[in-house]
DNA sequence: TTGAAAGCGATACCAG
DNA sequence: CTGGTATCGCTTTCAA
C-alpha cells in the first residue's frame, strides 16, 4: 500500500553523500558547497522527501516559544481568546511549544514595549493584536524580517508582512446583522444607526459596508444613518450616540458593532427610546447578559473569541512545525445569540473558565511538585 | 524555568529494574510479575510519567487504521462531513493515520455490514452515523468490547458504549429557531408546525423540545401544532406536511428540522400557503439556495457538517494517540444562514470541494509516482 | 519473569 | 567543506 516514506539516508545514498551533508544543505546552513547543495536540493525533491516531525522533535529537544501579545480588555473577549490558545497548545500532540503571554492594559500603553520584548527575548513566533495597524505595522516587518512569524487576531494589519491573519468574516457578520434587522422590523420604516470604532479599521470598515448592502438590497425601507465612532472611549460612544437619539426621531434600530455597547444602550435609555430601538449587539459579556434576557437587545453577534484563538495558534504551529501554512487568512462565521440559546453560550463560557481554573491548579501543583524535589 | 520530562529510563532507575520491564508494566503486557507491575504504575503516576509520543511513533511505526462509516445522503451534508474528517486528518503532524471510508446508499442498506466489516478488517478506531441507534447500537457495544473505540457522529447511540458523540447542539438550534420564528412574526397570531424524522431520534425530541419552551416562555401568541414525523422518506414529508397546510387555516411558519426541507416547500406551494409563510429550515445545499435567495425561507439553521467531521477526528484521534479524551459530549453551535450572508457560506463550500479535488488529485499522483517506481 | 540491545530518522558536534 | 557518530525516548526482539 504506502511506500516507505524518503529519509535523509536515502538522499544521501542515492547521491553518494553523507547524511550530514545532505541535512546541512536541506537547512542552508553554512558549510555546503554550492554544487553538493544544488544536487541535494534537487534529489530531495525528486524523491519527495518529506522531515520525519517526530524524529526532529526527538533529536532536537528545542522548544519553540511564541509570545501572545493582548490587549487586557474590558470585556472578556481577550480572556476568551488567550483561553483559546492554551487549550490549543495544550492539544497539540508534540509538546514542544511555550508560551509567553505579554497582556498591556490600554490601548495605547504597552502594545509596542510588548513587541520590543518579545523580539528582543527572541521568540519563535508572535500572536498579536494590532489595535492600531498603522502604529504596529512597522514592528510586524521588523519582527518578519528577522524571520519571526506574526500572526494576527481580530483585526488585520495590512502590508505588514504578517504570517496571517484570524478573525470574524466581515461580510457574514454585517450581512446577517441587517438580515436580521430587517425582518425584526418587518416592513416598519425608519432609520437605523450603527457604531464603530473607527472607518480606519478595515473590519470595522467592511462590516458597515456589508451591513449597508444588504439593507439596501433587501430592506429599502430603512434608512442607514452616517456611522457613529467610539474611538473605543465609552464616554465616546455615550455622548455621540446619545446625540443620534435624540435628534434622530424615527430612529427604528441600532447596531453596535464594537465592544462598548453598554454605554450605547445606557444612552438609549436616558434618551427614552430603549423601549422602542432594535438593538444588535457584538459579543457576549456578563453585563450584556440582563438586556438580552429581558429581550431589550434582540441579538448579538458573538465573534467566538475562543476559536479565533485557537486558529491562530494552529496557524502559527502549523507554520513553525513544518514550514508551510494552509490559510494566510481565516474568517470565521459569527454565532448568534439570543434569549434562547443565550444559556448555551453561558454555559460553555462558565464550563471553560472552571476548565482554566483547573489547569492553572494543575500548573501550580506541578510546581511545587518540582520544589519539592 | 521547565524540569526535563519522565522517561521510562526514569521510572527504571529509581526502581533498580529496566526499562523492558517498565514498558511491559505500562503497557500490560504479558511476562510482568504482579508485583513488579504495581510498583511500576506507582513510580509512574509519583514520577508524572507522560509518554513521548515523538519517540513512541519513531520507533513504533504502525499506523493506526479508521474507519468511516456514513450514508451516502441526498444532501451535502455527508460529504461534508467527510471532508472535515479528511482535512484533520491530513493537518495531523504525525502521519500515522489511514482513514477507510465505508459509504452505504440508504438508510437501511449496509449500515450493519459495513460496520461488520470494519470490526472484522481490524482497524483501530470507528467514526460512524448511527441512522438508527437501536439496531446499531449492539454493534457499537460488541465493538467497543472488542477494544474499539466509535465516535457518533449528529446523532447518539445512547447505552451503546461508545465512546463519545459529536453533534449540533440541539438546544441551541431548537431555541434560535423559536426565538427567530417569534420575532420574525413579530407578535402576529398563529400556529406553528414542525417537521421532524421520528420523536425516537433523541436529537431531534430534544431540538423540538427547546422549540417549543423558548415559543411558550417567550411567544405565547404562537401556538405549537403536532411536530409532522417524514421518516427520512420524501413522499411523507411532502403528503404530511401538505395535509396540515391544508387543514391549518391560520398558520404563520414552519421549522423544518430534517434534511427533508425541497418536499416541504413544495407541499407549502401546491397547497398555496408558501408565500404567507414564515420557513425555517436545516442546513445548506444546492437545491435550498433558491429559496433562501428570494427570502421563501427566511433563514436556514446549518448544522455545520464539516466541524463535526473535524471534531469527531479529532477526539478519535486524541483517544488513540494518547489513551484519554477531553470531552466524550461535543455540541457544536449552529450557523445562522441568511439572504444576506448566503454567498459567505457558498463561497466556503466551494472552497472546500475545490481544495478536495486538489487533495485528490495529489493522491493520484503519489499513486502514479508510486506505480511508476 | 527479566535485562540488554538494536533500531526508528533527524540533529549536532567533532574529526578529518 | 565533508563524513562519521552519539543522542533523543520508545518499541521490539533476543537472551538469560
Amino acid at each position: 500500500m504506502g511506500k516507505p516514506p524518503t529519509t535523509l539516508r536515502d538522499i544521501a545514498n542515492a547521491l553518494g553523500t553523507s547524511i550530514g551533508s545532505v541535512h546541512r544543505a536541506l537547512h542552508d546552513n553554512p558549510g555546503v558547497s554550492p554544487e553538493t547543495k544544488e544536487r541535494v536540493l534537487q534529489m530531495a525533491r525528486t524523491l519527495g522527501y518529506r522531515p520525519n516531525l517526530a524524529a526532529r522533535y526527538l533529536s532536537s529537544k528545542k522548544t519553540l516559544r511564541i509570545s501572545v501579545n493582548t490587549l487586557k480588555g474590558t470585556t472578556s473577549f481577550w480572556d476568551e481568546v488567550r483561553a483559546g490558545i492554551r487549550e490549543e497548545a495544550a492539544s497539540i500532540l508534540l509538546e514542544n511549544m511555550e508560551i509567553e503571554f505579554r497582556t498591556y492594559p490600554h490601548l495605547d500603553e504597552g502594545e509596542e514595549e510588548a513587541f520590543e520584548s518579545a523580539i528582543a527575548d527572541g521568540v519563535d513566533g508572535i500572536i498579536t493584536f494590532p489595535s492600531r495597524p498603522q502604529v504596529l505595522g512597522p514592528w510586524i516587518g521588523r519582527a518578519s524580517h528577522a524571520g519571526i512569524p506574526v500572526v494576527c487576531v481580530a483585526t488585520d494589519a495590512l502590508h505588514s508582512g504578517r504570517l496571517g491573519v484570524v478573525s470574524v468574516d466581515t461580510l457574514a457578520s454585517g450581512s446577517i446583522a441587517a438580515d436580521l434587522m430587517g425582518r425584526f422590523l418587518r416592513g416598519q420604516e425608519g432609520s437605523i444607526a450603527i457604531t464603530l470604532f473607527d472607518m480606519a479599521i478595515t473590519e470595522h470598515a467592511e462590516k458597515c459596508a456589508a451591513f449597508e448592502k444588504t439593507l439596501r438590497s433587501y430592506y429599502p425601507n430603512l434608512r442607514l444613518l452616517k456611522p457613529i465612532e467610539d474611538h473605543g472611549v465609552e464616554s465616546e460612544a455615550y455622548g455621540n450616540s446619545r446625540k443620534v437619539f435624540e435628534e434622530c426621531s424615527n430612529l427604528a434600530g441600532v447596531y453596535v458593532m464594537t465592544e462598548a455597547s453598554i454605554p450605547v444602550l445606557n444612552a438609549a435609555r436616558d434618551a427614552n427610546v430603549l423601549e422602542r430601538l432594535t438593538v444588535i449587539t457584538t459579543d457576549l459579556f456578563s453585563d450584556l447578559v440582563p438586556y438580552i434576557r429581558s429581550g431589550a437587545v434582540a441579538a448579538t453577534i458573538y465573534q467566538r473569541p475562543k476559536a479565533q484563538g485557537q486558529t491562530a495558534f494552529r496557524m502559527l504551529h502549523e507554520f513553525l512545525a513544518e514550514g508551510v501554512n494552509q490559510s494566510h487568512q481565516v474568517a470565521l462565521a459569527p454565532h448568534l445569540v439570543m434569549r434562547g440559546n443565550l444559556d448555551f453560550f453561558l454555559h460553555r463560557q462558565s464550563q471553560e473558565s472552571a476548565k482554566e481554573q483547573v489547569d492553572q491548579q494543575r500548573e501550580t501543583s506541578h510546581q511545587l511538585a518540582r520544589d519539592f524535589a
